[in-house]
DNA sequence: CTTGCTGATTGGAATGATTCTTATTCGCTT
DNA sequence: AAGCGAATAAGAATCATTCCAATCAGCAAG
């Protein structure tokens, strides 16, 4: 199986549908290069791998394909202090280990466990939709 | 004791020489309006808090007046999504709640047995030098 | 008291990611 | 095949923040 023409998964078709969005070319090809390298490409990185294979495909358009995907629950968003948004295909739930010398990014799996002992920092009333978890520091070097 | 004269804490004299920096009017007053006010205001926000006591400072020395204030560990800067940065002097452990509907953050106090274990899910090797955690959600309305 | 030095402040220009706008094109239903 | 609303493209506009160059303030040495 080739992997730059992957198909892309009955998933995302499904979940646009779901929302009543179209299914388009340029959807396809933003979130599979989500899919195949899984590095937390900012949108312009995204932009720029997704041209080889379209060349027509325009940056604002990355940006509204990126934005469709977060609203399908397809795609988490990450931010780091103001850098430019990073965008995650891995919908497990898991923190964000963020290399301040690299600028790397590490998924870290969460624990349900971990995840209900932080939310019972909240006091009574407070309806957490979502948590989020970042850490600041150094990773191995391996 | 009127508020808005309040002297400012030695603390800041002594973490600026601490850093070889110098304590000015400046960087008095936008600490001040960080301690009298715990809303998170944005950098803009300070600045309009601040001029009708020092009508001369600038936009850009709030913005460096902030950053220094950062780099001493006295404030903390907080990022929401995209939006622009926003300020607090709480240096106590603690989680940000950003309510989604008024945009208002609340400082949820984080007790070191949960800060530990939120950094147990940390594999070897992963040095985190901070944790950051953020709510998003509804805050109760009282 | 003046001169010089260094860091701080100002005001305005520049930057950079993102959003907006408008016209065009596309995909789907009839 | 026609028409509708949604999606795309290209470029302009926005907004927070940073940069830059010129001035200013505080202190030390002469």
């Amino acid at each position: 199986m080739r992997l730059s023409h992957q198909k892309p998964p009955a998933n995302l078709a499904k979940r646009l549908a779901d929302s009543g969005l179209r299914n388009t070319p340029q959807r396809e090809v933003v979130y599979n290069a989500l899919l195949v390298r899984r590095d937390h490409p900012t949108a312009d990185e995204v932009y720029t791998r997704v041209r080889p294979e379209m060349p027509t495909i325009s940056l604002a358009t990355v940006y509204n394909c990126l934005e469709t995907l977060v609203q399908c629950d397809l795609v988490r968003q990450v931010n780091f202090e103001r850098g430019p948004s990073r965008y995650c295909a891995n919908l497990l739930p898991h923190a964000h280990f963020h290399d301040e010398k690299t600028g790397a990014t590490y998924d870290i799996p969460l624990p349900p466990e971990v995840l209900a002992h932080v939310r019972s920092v909240l006091p009574a009333g407070y309806e957490a939709k979502t948590v989020e978890i970042t850490f600041h520091g150094q990773a191995p070097i391996a």
